[in-house]
Parts: structure tokens; C-alpha cells; sequence
DNA sequence: GTCTATATAAGGATAGAC
DNA sequence: GTCTATCCTTATATAGAC
């Protein structure tokens, strides 16, 4: 741990600095949309001059799509818990448990996400037709070799994935209505850990499996 | 009355516009948000010179409040349901039934809503407040007393209030993403019925209620 | 009540000094 | 690699003729 370290400066300062602007580009971006988003805001929140986001993001669109690739990455690594599970209860039930950790700690992301799919996607299409598509596809193979293994009911795998995305990306996307009808009041740790449990209540019920911790037979 | 206006068409007139330019500005605002939207693009849909629209809307802004105003009460609509409701299975079937209409029909409403919340919002606080909040405990105590008649498990109201709310509109909101997902084509008729059943199956059983219609004991 | 022309402001982007 | 000053486009809003 050198503290006065000469050498080596450019590509740290690079990489602070991007690092600060994606940040703020991601919460300004959340808050404004795209199209409410100001790139002086956002130098302002990052604590940069204007002239300096330009320089290393050449436009506006290029940051916002860097902002809308890094959020992505954070949905594909909760799948893997998908993967690794033995069956329904614990693959989905780990599934809901990281999709609500993300939308608690991440929301900005996840409203920058949802308010570019609402308008049509016009940066980020082309993940949705290919890396978001082989996904679901990948997941919803999974999910009917549960149903085929008798491990949970029939239901339509491909709508059970809405239901899931729907339901925990809600806690980030609408996190300020929730706090509102909270009187105003952010959710506590109590609160979040009964919006995981009613979640995954309803939903493993709902699909005929029995959640791991309390299966009694 | 005595106004001698020959035929009364002044009113005519501006009722015509103002809805030409509501459903023009409501598509508009959903596609591309509040700030990505322009007044001149809202007069090329309405198919009227932009300066009539700042006769009828002073502001940009104005408009914007009245198509969520609008959006607001096509939501409150479908509360009825709930209310002449004898027990869940009906009273939640059918609001699930009303909501996922909605969204199939007034998708655009619903992303203006999304838009506005998400970006916390800045123009119907006062309705999240007050109309919301009332809303939302009137029907918790409805739920509480099914729950307490043992018509159903006793979940968390509140949760399962917002994954209705969720599940529902995912169908508008992330409408754009369904769709690619659905190799680019809009659902059908049988898509939408299919998404109708999923969505009530899975919530209705998870809540511990057997559909109606389903109902063999 | 309608519409053209325009004032005024704001934001994205860049040039060029340091 | 940093930052000030500025260009240029676009958007909201209005004035005033018809």
C-alpha cells in the first residue's frame, strides 16, 4: 500500500472518474429520464465540470448506455442462483430473495431499466431480442423440467417469470409510492424482510411448492 | 342560455381539441416521458398547430397533469369490483380481470403513471397522499375481513396489494419487452387469456382462495 | 377561436488555453 | 488530463395578424 504512488496515474484517474460519472448518470438518469436528464446535472452530482463528461463519454447517449449495460449485468448474475438450484423451492425462492435485495439496493438501476423499456427500448433493443431472450428461454427449460419432475404444478413457466420480475422490480421502480403509502417513511429492515416473506409466500404457494424452512413433511 | 350564439359550438369546438390533444399528448408522454416529449410533436399527433395547444393547456406541465388526473381515475374505476365482491375469490379474480384489461387497453396510461412515480412524483404527490392512501387502507380492511371470516391465508394485505398492482400492470409497463420476448409480435387474443389465468391461478392459490368457476368442494 | 412568426431560454457539444 | 467560454440547435411560450 504505496500512499504517494507517482506512476501508474493516468489510468487510475480514468477509471475514478468514470466511476464517479456513471454513478451520478445512473441516479440523475433515474430520477429525470433520459430525456429530463441534463448532462450539467450530472457533471454537478459527480462533482465534475460539464466539459469533462464529454470528454469521456463522448454523448449523451453513449453514458446512458453504459448506464443501461452495467444495470443488466447485475439482473444476469442473480440467474445463477437459478441454476444452481436443485428444484423450485430453493431456485425460485433464491431467485425472489436476490431480485428484492437488487431492488433495495440498486433502484436507481432498475428505474433507469424499466424507463427504457417503456419507451420501446431505443438503446438497448438489441439485448432484448438476444441476451434477455436466451435467457428466458434458458429459464423457462428449467421451470418445465420442475413441472415434468413433478416438483411444482403446471402453471406457464414464461408468465411466472413476469409475475416474478414484475413483483420484486415493483419495490424499486415504485419505491416512492410504497414509501409514501408508508406515510412518507422508507421501508424499515422489518419491513423489507415481510415483503420478501409475503412475496415468496404467495408465489411458491401459488405454484404448488412448499418453501424450504418450512416444508413439515 | 340567451346567449345568442347561433348553434353552441364554441363548446363543442373545445371539447373536440381537448380530447384530440389528451390522447395525443397521453401517447406522447408514454413513449418518450415527460421531459423527452415536446409540445410540437403532441400538435403533429393531434393534427394541430402547436400554438393551439398552449391556448388550451397554458403549460407544458398542465397538460401533463391532466393526462395523469385522467390516467388516475380509470384506476379507481376498476376499485368497484373489489367492493361488491361477497368474498376473494371473486372480488380479487375479477380486479385482476379489470386491471389486466386495462392494461391491455389504456397501456399508455399506465407508463405515464409508471413515468410519474418513478420519478417521484413531481406533479400528483397529493394524489399518492390522499386518494391513494384511502384507497389502499379502505381495501387492506377488506382484505383483513376475508382474512378474518377464513375466507383466505392470512397474508400481508399491503404485499398482496402490491403484487397485484405489480403483476398487472407488468403487462403494460414492460409491454414493449412482452412483446419482444413474444418474437416481436403483439399477444393475442389467446396470449392475453393465457397471461389472465397464470396471473389468477398462481395469486389466487397462493393466497389459499380456489378460483371461481374452479370450485369443486 | 386559429395560426404564423418570433422572442427567449436551455441544453448538448466543442474549441482551445492551461 | 482539466476546464472556461462559446457555438448551435431545439424547445417552450407568446405576440399579433386573421
Amino acid at each position: 500500500m504505496p500512499i504517494a504512488q507517482r506512476p501508474a496515474r493516468k489510468k487510475d484517474i480514468r477509471q475514478e472518474n468514470e466511476k464517479l460519472i456513471l454513478e451520478a448518470a445512473e441516479k440523475v438518469f433515474a430520477e429525470a429520464g433520459f430525456g429530463g436528464a441534463t448532462m450539467q446535472l450530472i457533471a454537478d452530482v459527480a462533482g465534475l465540470p460539464k466539459a469533462n463528461l464529454h470528454y469521456y463519454f463522448p454523448t449523451k447517449e453513449s453514458l446512458y448506455r453504459q448506464v443501461v449495460q452495467n444495470i443488466f449485468q447485475v439482473w444476469l448474475q442473480a440467474a445463477d442462483i437459478f441454476d444452481a438450484a436443485p428444484g423450485p423451492a430453493e431456485g425460485i425462492g433464491a431467485y425472489i430473495d436476490a431480485k428484492m435485495e437488487i431492488s433495495r439496493r440498486h433502484p436507481a438501476g432498475s428505474k433507469v431499466w424499466a424507463s427504457e423499456v417503456m419507451h420501446r427500448a431505443p438503446v438497448i433493443q438489441d439485448y432484448l431480442e438476444n441476451t434477455l431472450k436466451d435467457w428466458t428461454d434458458g429459464r423457462m427449460a428449467v421451470i418445465q423440467r420442475w413441472i415434468d419432475a413433478g416438483l411444482m404444478d403446471p402453471i406457464n413457466p414464461r408468465h411466472l417469470l413476469y409475475m416474478l420480475w414484475a413483483t420484486t422490480q415493483h419495490y424499486a421502480d415504485f419505491g416512492h409510492q410504497i414509501e409514501t403509502l408508508n406515510n412518507g417513511k422508507p421501508l424499515s429492515d422489518k419491513d423489507w424482510a415481510e415483503a420478501k416473506v409475503s412475496v415468496k409466500e404467495i408465489i411458491l404457494k401459488g405454484i404448488g411448492v412448499v418453501p424450504v424452512g418450512k416444508n413439515t413433511g
